[in-house]
RNA sequence: GCGCCCGUAGCUCAAAGGAUAGAGUAGCGGUCUUCGGAACCGCUGGUGCAGGUUCGAUUCCUGCCGGGCGCACCA
């Protein structure tokens, strides 16, 4: 929160600066953290650039400016942001945070969310945007497998801290009620259930080979006798969507604001209305006895055009798709995400050639690319196919692996990291898992409480003179900041590796700085202040990655 | 063959073009009569290769090497 206000202010300055250098003013005051051997908390490094500019030397603008920044006001608050800044080659301004700005920050950060419509990390400055979200959208032929733990991971957690960040969130989950692989289901358990009826039967070809096909088939009620394929699909589908929700909602803690049926769009005729609206435009031709979409020509840069309905008059999956896209967008959606799979990301250009054709403007479409999971048991890939069975389920993962460690650990990583994924290592060393040395310093704090209470110490407002508290009140300023830059990288990761760096920062802390002590009451009101504020910060970043913080483990 | 993504410490990963590339974990050596040893402190260990752009490159560009994923009138 400091930290937007600085910005702002910086801004403001390095524009007159600019103004009066016959510059163009920056479009944003970038400032960084600064490595450990520099004394100091912050460094902005925009004297380089506009030295570059300018064709002078980049100390002696630092210089310049720095002189400019030392007493740096808000008009949010009524004391000065910096104690110093002060310039640093090669052409840096090293600042240091005044002591109150630092007091007001930790102030603001024990502020109380639930009280306020502006809660710490919510950016009042930020335009507010209406996205949906839309992940994992498994089929309904099978369980919910680990390869989707990290779309999950990734969707639910982004969806918090966007909402956190005020924006306008809706989660979906697209569910294919319908179409050949649905069919194929239907047509399994058909099979399975005749084959325990001991009648005969024709396993199709392509079929469903895990062993939860047969389980379910089981469990088909008796009128299932006179079923064909159709009426088992329907019944396999309900199941596993039942299956889903459970293992997502309520196991993994996502949660979807709709699960939307591609069946709704059929029911509503939108496949022939998108299409109608295609043709309107232009966008659609006929070739080969298909329809096709002019995907090439547009500026998303789809390499070729695509069909629509095929020569038998068959919709295709993209056909619908679209329409499901369009359904969103009439639903007042100003931005959809999509997030996929590394195997699909050939489909993005086709996507947004859609949506362009479409006539809706550049960026409505985007798609997040995650690259794939790869599992292995120890040294061995482990080879996945839904149709052949192997598999290992979210399920079974999270129940041995445990939720904290499972979620912390997708959370950590950006969508672009290759990963491989030891489902050993993660169910044995699940200790190893760095969410426990974040939930550890939560716990810690509040063993601190506990022996505070057992005193009667209370929280008390107060400055911090020790490199370990100022560093600690630093980092608590840095909050916001990793949550805008999740935004921006449209991932959870900097959040989690915020989360690390905090942690990390508080043992020093407790080493040096006795908080709880009768003979220093007005020291220990203000560590325990601290104390509450990392404790707070802790418990809310790990909520927002859908992670637990406990009081004690 | 073409396209997208990646290659960073033994392992898993960070790093808006910024300073001496950071964490966790593993390894080695220390720290236990006070708030939690699931901890702390110290050490070891580094950007696949070759060029280029830049005051500055893990980051951008070119080429190579290695890997993942795509390239349907499938979904």
């Amino acid at each position: 929160m400091i930290l937007a206000h600085l910005r702002k202010a910086l801004l403001r300055e390095l524009a007159a600066w600019a103004a009066e250098q016959g510059l163009s003013a920056p479009e944003e005051a970038l400032i960084n953290p600064v490595p450990p051997h520099v004394p100091a908390d912050l460094s902005l490094p925009y004297p380089m650039q506009a030295a570059k500019a300018l064709k002078r030397k980049p100390l002696e603008v630092a210089t310049e400016l720095a002189a400019r920044l030392k007493d740096l006001r808000s008009p949010e608050v009524d004391f000065p942001l910096l104690e110093s800044a002060e310039p640093a080659p090669p052409g840096f301004i090293n600042l240091r945070l005044s002591e109150q700005a630092l007091v007001w920050n930790l102030a603001m950060a024990l502020g109380r969310p639930a009280d306020g419509d502006s809660p710490y990390g919510f950016d009042p400055d930020a335009p507010k945007r209406a996205i949906n979200l839309e992940f994992v959208s498994a089929n309904p032929t099978g369980p919910v497998h680990v390869a989707s733990a990290r779309a999950a991971t990734l969707g639910d957690s982004l969806s918090r801290i966007l909402r956190r960040r005020g924006h306008g969130v809706r989660t979906e989950y697209y569910v294919n009620d319908v179409g050949r692989q649905v069919e194929l289901l239907g047509r399994s358990l058909h099979a399975r259930f005749a084959e325990l009826k001991g009648k005969p039967s024709e396993f199709p070809e392509d079929g469903y080979h895990g062993e939860y096909i047969k389980a379910l088939a089981a469990e088909a009620p008796p009128e299932a006798e006179g079923w064909g394929p159709p009426e088992f699909s329907r019944f396999g589908v309900e199941r596993m969507l039942t299956a889903h929700r459970r293992d997502l909602e309520e196991l993994f803690l996502v949660r979807f604001d709709r699960w939307f049926r591609e069946s709704e769009l059929h029911d509503a005729k939108a496949l022939d209305r998108t299409l109608e609206k295609l043709r309107k435009l232009g966008r659609v031709y006929e070739k080969e006895g298909a329809v096709w979409l002019g995907s090439s020509d547009t500026e998303a840069g789809d390499d070729k055009d695509r069909v629509l309905v095929r020569a038998d008059g068959r919709p295709t999956y993209f056909l619908s798709d679209i329409a499901y896209h369009e359904d969103k967008l009439a639903r007042g959606f100003k931005e959809l995400i999509d997030i996929w799979g590394a195997d699909h990301h050939g489909y993005v250009p086709r996507m947004r050639a859609a949506i362009e054709a479409l006539g809706h403007p550049p960026g409505t479409f985007h798609a997040i690319i995650h690259q794939l999971v790869h599992l292995f048991r120890g040294k061995e890939a482990v080879k996945m196919s839904k149709r052949a069975g192997e598999f290992v389920t979210l399920r079974e993962l999270v129940e041995e692996a445990g939720l904290d460690a499972c979620r912390f650990f997708f959370a950590l990583r950006s969508p672009n990291a290759h990963m491989n994924f030891d489902i050993e290592l993660a169910k044995k060393q699940s200790q190893e898992n760095p969410v426990y040395y974040v939930q550890y310093v939560h716990a810690r704090i509040h063993s601190i409480f506990r022996e505070a209470e057992k005193h009667s110490l209370r929280t008390s407002p107060g400055s911090h003179k020790e490199p370990t508290a100022r560093a600690l009140l630093v980092k608590l300023a840095w909050f916001p900041e990793a949550l805008r830059n999740c935004e921006r990288e449209l991932s959870p990761h900097p959040l989690a590796s915020y989360l690390m760096e905090l942690s990390g920062l508080f043992h020093p802390f407790y080493e040096q700085c006795r908080v709880v002590d009768t003979h220093a009451i007005e020291t220990s009101g203000s560590r325990l202040n601290l104390c509450a504020g990392v404790a707070r910060i802790i418990a809310d970043g790990l909520s927002l990655l859908g992670v637990s913080a406990p009081e004690k483990m």
